[in-house]
DNA sequence: TTGAAAGCGCTAACAA
DNA sequence: TTGTTAGCGCTTTCAA
């Protein structure tokens, strides 16, 4: 049999409104008296129940992680992973209760985010895994419910975001390249349409023109964020040119860097004797394969951590609905070699 | 304002009662009031809190997935995703409400497995993370509430166990790489004292026993399961016999097999031309390096989809507490090359 | 077939 | 400083 607040109230010969304050630490408590409560709930091992709490409480703030398509097949989760292990270590260092809820499409268009906090009794929620043209965004902007995206930036009162400057990182990426002697640079493109790989291309183009330098068309490599069409169309291309028309790739995501190095391995050529090859994302299994792959990273469990952060400050008025810029950074591997020019 | 089960009472001119039971599926609503009822909720956009429900109810059963050491820094987390993925993939699709509770050695130790279902209302907990000599361990076995662990089997009347035949499974993998024509195998063996791998060193044993094969105490290389300490080791063997005394190493985990492939590769030589090796977990990663790592695929996911499956079977009482041993299978890559003998 | 009402465990406003 | 009590939103008797 579970243990009440009646029980301790009993125990410590007390009401059980006495109990209550005395447990959350009102200051209208004799110390006594506190202290006879404290060891009693100690003593019976009492824990409020949770649902009670939520139900009676009109200040309690607890916070939802919700994860769209977390359950569809992907590849590679190290982003969800990263992303709930920051927002959870924000929420249990801030004593914040939170909660982690996965939806898909079907899901988000019968239930507003408004009517997912109210059925769990959470003040606002963190969304993850949202495309840019979904139309869950559209609802998210007329919540009333606080709420934080990662990554996709949505209009809204009471929408913040946390994003990361994929221009300026990009961007950085390609200096880095051109500060190492590299000048002709073929881009392994991981989408025409999704927004991040605009920005990155963005970023990547107007590095490379204020070093004088110009893209070719034919030096874009198109895949849709695959590792294998990364490795066929990388492979189609160094066979097109047995000539090396360029000394490095610079890649659009980690798993593209690790098709297009084993397009190249599988050639007999070696990174980064060869060729340079750059990722983007920062996962895991870029550090872990050989060369390990020089990258962007993203700092996903910050990302995770920030986003907890803004939406706790949002909920307690402590800040506005805003979008958060996190800074990202290059993590140097083997992948890149300086080459004399 | 959220929409209350008082707003459809009052929206189809019945009681909150009878809302309950008409949304509820009870038999005693006739057809009209029902459809009636189900209207207006459907109009208002009504979803029912569940804080209320639990609180209210005594039928309703929810789970909880209480993950063990989520926070602390680990090199690769597949495992923890997986797991999650696949009790949250059962519970959505039975309908029972789910939830992940992150803990750690101190809070475990405050907090019991009872306290913590009765906290958060819940029946019942999928427990993973443990280790074997975890002193939470004891305390859930003195549980009343009904849980599950995952890979340590742990004692106890309301205590299931989700695990592998790691015996057996590591017996396979040997017969497999005798199959090839490998007879001079080395083991990199992940922990002296870790569960899983003394029982998967009795499977390897056993299975080369029964070939004829010896396996000689030089050729066992001793690490902590990470990845550099493979790399190390593995190397130092190599240089140590540069006449080759083995054809393949059996490694006890994926990571290992990672580092012990980039050690062989460092050496100018490959795999599996020079030798093969073999892995053990099934993490994507082992899918994504090349060559693709020969590994005993774990099935993590299925792991917390039938852990969830025998917690629920648990709680409504359609199955005693038991020890589930689900398959594993073998994974072939390219890291295995069959040879003559 | 329905409505009224008693709780579930807790917080918070109000009295004392 | 404390006890009493009215809810929070819901389910589930018990009557009608």
């Amino acid at each position: 049999m579970p243990v009440t607040i009646r029980d301790v109230a009993a125990a410590s010969g007390v009401s059980i409104g006495t109990v209550s304050r005395a447990l959350n630490d009102y200051p209208d408590v004799s110390t006594v008296t506190r202290e006879r409560v404290r060891a009693a709930a100690a003593e019976l091992g009492y824990v409020p129940n949770q649902s009670a709490q939520f139900l009676s409480s009109k200040r309690l703030t607890s916070i939802a992680l919700i994860i769209s398509g977390f359950l569809e097949d992907k590849v590679f989760n190290d982003f969800d992973i990263m992303l709930t292990r920051g927002a959870f270590q924000f929420a249990t260092e801030h004593d914040v209760p939170i909660s982690l809820h996965v939806t898909n499409s079907r899901e988000q268009a019968e239930r507003s985010l408004d009517q997912l906090c109210f059925e769990h009794n959470v003040s606002g929620a963190i969304v993850f895994g949202l495309r840019t043209d979904d139309p869950y965004c559209e609802s998210l902007s007329r919540s009333t419910t606080p709420c934080v995206t990662v990554d996709v930036p949505v209009p809204g009162e009471r929408v913040g975001s946390v994003v990361l400057d994929d221009c300026a990182a990009a961007s950085e990426m390609t200096d880095y390249l051109v500060s190492c002697g590299h000048r002709r640079i073929a881009v392994v493109h991981g989408s025409r349409t999704a927004v991040v790989s605009v920005e990155r291309m963005e970023g990547i183009v107007r590095s490379l023109r204020s070093h004088g330098i110009e893209l070719r068309d034919e030096d874009v490599i198109y895949t849709n964020f695959t590792h294998e069409e990364a490795f066929e169309k990388v492979g189609a291309y160094l066979d097109a040119h047995p000539e090396p028309r360029v000394t490095a790739f610079l890649c659009m995501s980690d798993l593209l860097a690790l098709g297009t190095i084993q397009a190249i391995q599988r050639r007999g050529l070696s990174v980064p004797e060869d060729f340079s090859v750059t990722g983007y994302d920062g996962i895991s299994l870029a550090g872990f394969v050989s060369p390990a792959i020089t990258t962007v990273d993203q700092n996903v469990q910050t990302k995770g951590y920030e986003a907890a952060r803004l939406l706790c400050d949002m909920i307690s008025g402590r800040r506005e609905a805003c979008r958060v810029v996190l800074p990202h950074s290059l993590r140097k591997g083997g992948s890149v070699r300086k080459i004399s020019r």
